[in-house]
DNA sequence: CATAAAGTATATTAGTATTATAGACTTTAT
DNA sequence: ATAAAGTCTATAATACTAATATACTTTATG
């Protein structure tokens, strides 16, 4: 049930990204390096993670000097879900019971399998949580607790 | 987030001795060869996943003629968290979020920081169903669709 | 228009994990 | 004594992970 590191630097970085600019109301946008440095990955990485989250449509980005990146669209319309997908695949923890990546998993009967009953469980619980998660909403946790220590 | 084979295997092996014997309300003895075959499974592979879960006090097995695995608790005893753990490790996504296997992820605020806040809410998920799930439980849900066909 | 900053793209590598397979050993029933 | 069955450890093949390297393209700007 592991996060890889490529999930996990992509989350982090898609965080960052949304966090609000200082200043400005438009949408953040931010350099590989900067993102790097600021949560302790390697640039050449992390790269490779935002070129993906860019090819899946969930960046855009601007080239030459001044360029960087930011959301392709508001924190509040990309949830954790989406990233995870894109980065680390399937929720689903089998094959037999994935939305996206069925296949079946040779248990005789699919229908009345109990690892299969308990697994969709489980990846219904996960996708529960994530593709109701938006940026925009870990954004809003974190300031909770900062204003709120100890809670 | 994924089963490892070794995982479902395991799982699979487990609920198949909580299976009840057809005549005999001793616990289910049955032997690797038996079971790899019913569940497909090599047995070789098999050997070594039983034998990590007979040294986690889960299994108890009798050599020689007419040996075999059973069960070491009754099957509403045994949870497949506890089966899970013993084959795939810890169950939280992310280290900072572990009960069984704690390490500092080294994000700058730990408390505040929003990854670990949603995957600390993932970790409880699943560790909900699979703490609360026992084999009997997996049994019972099986027969419940068996009488029931497509509900 | 030359240059440097920045993203794009692909290949390669070192290490680790996964999924087995193999073989020798121990225990036990008959 | 023998064969059936579990025990134990090593090894192999493959895939995946995390990272690094290198060459290329676009763009702002002096």
């Amino acid at each position: 049930m592991r996060l890889s590191k490529r999930g996990e630097y992509g989350l982090r970085a898609m965080i960052a990204l949304a966090e609000p600019a200082e200043n400005s109301s438009a949408p953040q946008m931010m350099q590989i390096k900067e993102i790097a440095l600021r949560e302790q990955i390697s640039a050449k990485f992390l790269e490779q993670i935002l070129l993906a989250l860019k090819n899946a449509g969930m960046l855009h980005s601007k080239m030459g000097v001044g360029g960087g990146y930011y959301l392709a669209r508001s924190a509040n319309e990309i949830t954790l879900g989406q990233i995870f997908r894109v980065l680390d695949g399937p929720v689903a923890p089998v094959k037999c019971v994935s939305q996206m990546a069925y296949e079946p998993c040779g248990c005789p009967d699919e229908e009345t399998c109990g690892l299969r009953l308990v697994m969709g469980d489980v990846r219904n619980a996960v996708s529960d949580i994530l593709d109701h998660t938006s940026l925009a909403d870990v954004i809003k946790r974190q300031n909770t607790i900062r204003k709120n220590p100890g809670v």
